[in-house]
RNA sequence: GCCGAAGUGGCGGAAUGGCAAACGCGGCGGAUUCAAAAUCCGCUGUCCUCACGGGCUUGUGGGUUCGACUCCCACCUUCGGUACCA
């Protein structure tokens, strides 16, 4: 019973992670072994992560575990003789920098920079093969500058454009907010009211590229999930425009857009949205007060909130009627703000009798409802619910009859020839709103000429006149525009932004002539559109990147990175580069081929109650949201949001402890101090949940290895997981195991078994690192060292080759083995192990042998033994016999190598 | 509502038509130790049974199949995204 470990040698000394780690970290920076190089004939693998935001709180546990997948793959490259881009840079202009800058007065930059530094320490701390050398900020100047050459090339093309769009001014704040800083048309931070306003803007003319986005999406390799949201955001929509007249009125028309023009004889009203330019002109006396109230009311809720009333439509009418452009009757015109200004043509026809809002909101206003699509092509007397489906026309003259999509086509084609209409597509994607307000972004380089008194000086203070309409492109020669060192960041009273106060950068002198400079800056989006071109030839001073360097390097082969960014980001960088594949900067139409999102890291802690008084309560207490239904609560109502007992009704607090705080006792995970029982929960890492895990503390505990191995080891690369600290344990006695076990190799020959075995184990890990199943990987490598630890002497050839396996994964430890094991050179650049497939099956197998499915016994069979050789051997199991006695054999099923079935009966 | 992902031991997960629970955490028992930690070995889905052994089990209910975690239909739950897009 007691053999094994009597014959094991003691292991050489325990492996000392805080002094291995950064010795080999000095080790690749000092040779510059992962420099990126393109060698002739050599397969190139261009391997990409998001690049970060350097964040003030530093990194978080969620970064490392994309940035762990790609350093996996790259190093596994590197070893398959692969040339091997993997840069990282930052994201660095941002909100939070230049709101610290606003509090503390310091340059944004300072901070920026600092926070840089933190991260860059950070992930060298956890030994990623990154090409530093290739290192890039969004905010350095040689970044700007080609950020900025980009849009004057966009400019240059009629793509970037200026335009009045509404914004959220908060004059309290001296700012415009971003949609989610507005809560109740006030903001989020003080709560000072805020108005829509339009104001001068920068567009991007995205839309020019909508069709093109949509197709392309077939060229790439991506999530399927996220293909399909980035089309459903192109939203392309095949329908047609249909012009009304206003009733007394000839000079006011409208169009509509539908996609249902099938429809249109069962028009009852219309609805404008309330920012539709004829709402003012068409209202009648009577009803002016209504609609003017009705119309601010709707103004002053922001998008969002007008779009969260989904429940009851709202509207009113402006007295005015519409001619219908085929019957010519009269319907009457209503405003209603689920109709939105921005899609289509701000106007819509009321179908109420095919589709569903405008069915409630015929209901809700006593409006007619016409049937004039039947499923059966009968008439129907009413309509309990609008019937969206395609049908046969009813009810439409001389259309009656036709299916729904002949119809629409006979429609349309009526309408072309009387001028009332025509196809159209429409797209829900909208044109980029590229401007900000602020100071913290690469500044727009554009200027305007100015008009102004004789003798007048802007910068001094003299009153001019921007010419806003006569945008002129800085010279390319003049790039980078730098940002005017300002003392105070604080945006002003302006809504130009901060810009417009430093009056000395923002006019200028050429030629005699007084020019003011944009003042707008670029939305964070700019920097990421194109920093993957960047990387291919980050020093290059004379273009954005060289032809060469492209070539070398295009496309990006893995791109990982959160589903957060599944539209904006991924939408906006693939339009640039269409842009530039127009210009002929760039060669392919897709610049990212294959795409993973990582799936989110969540925090752990353990939920239990309080009641009113402070008593601790089970985890698993039943508890409603509200109190409806429930018994009264007599006592006063606690200070803290409550959730109720279903018991009782009593109102009780829920609180969270962390996982130090816990202790399990027979499964069940008990409160260490207060001795209840709580319920594991898994949440967002968030400070108030007292979840969140500092990278710095694990590693420093535990080592980097270990921090990547237990990311990789926690799930697949693309769910959702739950960090639970004390489960790290396992991939730490992994780690120790395996330099204990390699680190005692003798150079006996490897048995036969081990041999199979080791083989087994190449092929298995190869093919998990290929299709990034890195948790079976790990697992795999798991099963070879406990393996090898049984053996009473492990096989020199056994211990190399499952340091260069574990090399890409736990890169430190590997490379102090290969050290131990004689080899004076790193391991980064050795060949990746081969496998013999002959040695990765057996010959002989153990398979199941089941009765009517059921497993009753175990038969070893040759891999290629035949039908009649398994029938008779598994025949004579004596566990199997029972079940066959007396009974006839209706079927036989053999699957060589799988299984052996008998149906009988 | 719609779109997407997912529901498997006490926990993280493995297996995508062929022996469910690999690997790991935790737990239990043992070896080692003066003792502990570390390490090593064994057991560990659940129910019935003294045992041998057997039944049941992949969210629920159906179906296809010799055979289903896996495929099909319906439903429930959770998470993520999105939203009056005509």
């Amino acid at each position: 019973m007691t053999d094994s470990n009597a014959s094991s040698p003691a292991p050489k000394g325990k492996y000392d992670h805080a002094e291995v780690e950064p010795r080999w970290q000095k080790h690749w920076e000092e040779r510059q072994t992962f420099r990126a190089a393109r060698r002739p004939g050599k397969k190139k693998r261009y391997l990409l992560d998001m690049f970060p935001y350097p964040s003030g709180s530093g990194l978080h546990v969620g970064h490392p575990e994309g940035y762990t997948a790609t350093d996996i793959v790259a190093r596994y490259a590197r070893m398959r003789d692969e040339d091997v881009l993997h840069p990282m840079g930052w994201d660095a202009f941002g909100l939070p920098a230049e709101q610290y800058a606003i509090e503390t007065g310091t340059h944004p930059s300072v901070k920026t920079y600092e926070n840089i530094a933190t991260f860059r320490r950070q992930l060298k701390m956890l030994g990623f093969s990154y090409d530093w050398s290739r290192e890039l900020a969004t905010t350095d100047d040689e970044y700007v500058r080609w950020t900025q050459w980009i849009f004057l090339l966009l400019f240059k093309r009629g793509l970037a454009y200026q335009d009045e769009i509404p914004v959220n001014w908060c004059p309290a704040l001296g700012t415009v907010l971003a949609n989610e800083e507005v809560v109740d048309g006030r903001s989020e931070r003080g709560n000072h009211p805020v108005i829509r306003t339009p104001l001068r803007q920068w567009m991007l003319r995205i839309t020019a590229y909508a069709d093109r986005l949509a197709e392309d999406l077939s060229e790439v390799d991506w999530p399927h999930g996220t293909l399909t949201m980035q089309r459903e955001w192109i939203g392309r929509s095949e329908g047609a425009e249909i012009e009304f007249s206003v009733d007394g009125r000839p000079d006011d028309r409208f169009s509509v857009f539908t996609t249902r023009a099938d429809t249109l004889l069962g028009v009852t009203f219309v609805v404008l949205a309330p920012e539709h330019p004829l709402v003012k002109s068409i209202t009648t006396d009577a009803q002016r007060a209504s609609v003017d109230g009705y119309v601010a009311q709707a103004q002053s809720k922001s998008d969002r909130d007008r779009i969260a009333q989904t429940k009851t439509k709202t509207g009113v009418p402006t007295g005015a009627f519409a001619i219908h452009p085929l019957s010519g009757e009269k319907v009457p015109v209503w405003v209603g703000d689920y109709v939105i200004g921005s899609y289509g043509t701000g106007a819509v026809m009321g179908v109420p009798g095919h589709d569903a809002r405008d069915f409630e909101f015929a209901k809700a206003f006593k409006l007619a409802i016409v049937e004039v699509v039947s499923p059966d092509g009968k008439k129907h007397e009413t309509l309990e619910s609008a019937y969206v489906e395609d049908g046969i026309a009813v009810n439409s003259g001389e259309f009656d009859g036709l299916k729904t999509p002949d119809c629409s086509r006979a429609i349309v084609k009526k309408l072309e020839s009387i001028g009332k209409g025509r196809g159209k597509i429409t797209y829900k994607l909208r044109d980029w709103v590229f401007s900000r307000q602020r100071y913290w972004g690469e500044p727009i380089p554009i200027y305007f000429p100015v008009e102004l008194p004789e003798g007048g000086d802007p910068q001094k203070g003299a009153k001019a006149i921007i010419r806003f309409d006569k945008p002129i492109a800085i010279e390319e020669s003049e790039l980078p525009l730098r940002l005017p060192n300002l003392s105070d960041f604080r945006p002003g009273d302006d809504p130009a932004g901060p810009l417009a106060r430093s009056l000395e950068w923002r006019f200028f002198q050429k030629d005699g002539q007084w020019y003011a400079r944009e003042t707008n800056t670029m939305p964070q989006w700019a920097g990421s559109c194109w920093y993957y071109l960047r990387f291919l030839d980050p020093k290059n001073g004379s273009e954005g990147w060289s032809k060469e360097a492209y070539a070398d390097w295009m496309p990006v082969d893995l791109y990982v990175g959160g589903a957060e960014h599944a539209v904006l980001h991924l939408l906006y960088a693939r339009f640039w580069h269409k842009v530039l594949y127009d210009a002929g900067f760039v060669r392919d139409l897709e610049p990212f081929k294959k795409l993973v999102h990582q799936g989110m890291i969540l925090g752990t802690s353990y939920r239990f109650y309080r009641s009113v008084d402070g008593q601790a309560l089970p985890g698993d207490l039943s508890v409603a949201a509200e109190p409806t239904g429930l018994p009264a609560f007599k006592g006063a109502m606690p200070k803290w949001t409550p959730v109720f007992r279903t018991d009782t009704g009593e109102p009780v607090q829920e609180c969270f402890a962390k996982e130090e705080e816990i202790e399990l006792k027979s499964g069940d995970p008990i409160h260490r101090e207060l001795g209840i029982k709580t319920v594991l929960i898994a949440d967002k890492m968030s400070k108030s949940r007292g979840n969140v895990v500092n990278p710095d503390d694990i590693v420093k505990a535990h080592g980097a290895d270990c921090l990547r191995l237990y990311e990789m080891f926690m799930g697949p690369l693309e769910a959702v997981k739950p960090w639970q600290s004390s489960q790290i344990q396992g991939v730490v006695r992994f780690r120790d195991r395996a330099y204990a076990v390699c680190t005692r190799a003798t150079n006996d020959a490897i048995d036969p078994e081990t041999e199979r075995l080791l083989h087994r184990t190449i092929k298995k890990v190869t093919q998990d690192v290929e299709g990034l199943s890195f948790n079976t990987a790990i697992s795999t490598m798991m099963v070879f060292t406990n393996h090898l630890n049984g053996l009473p002497s492990v096989p020199k050839e056994a211990a190399e080759k499952l340091a260069l396996l574990l090399a890409p994964f736990a890169p430190h430890v590997a490379e102090e083995i290969w050290k131990e094991l004689g080899h004076p050179e790193s391991l980064a650049l050795a060949p990746w192990p081969s496998f013999d497939p002959k040695l990765t099956v057996d010959d002989k197998i153990e398979i199941a042998v089941q009765v009517n499915g059921k497993v009753r016994g175990q038969v070893l069979l040759a891999r290629t033994a035949s039908e009649e050789d398994a029938r008779k051997a598994a025949l004579e199991i004596d566990s199997v016999k029972p079940f066959m006695d007396g009974k006839t054999i209706k079927k036989f099923i053999y699957v060589p190598a799988r299984i052996v079935n008998f149906v009988v009966g």
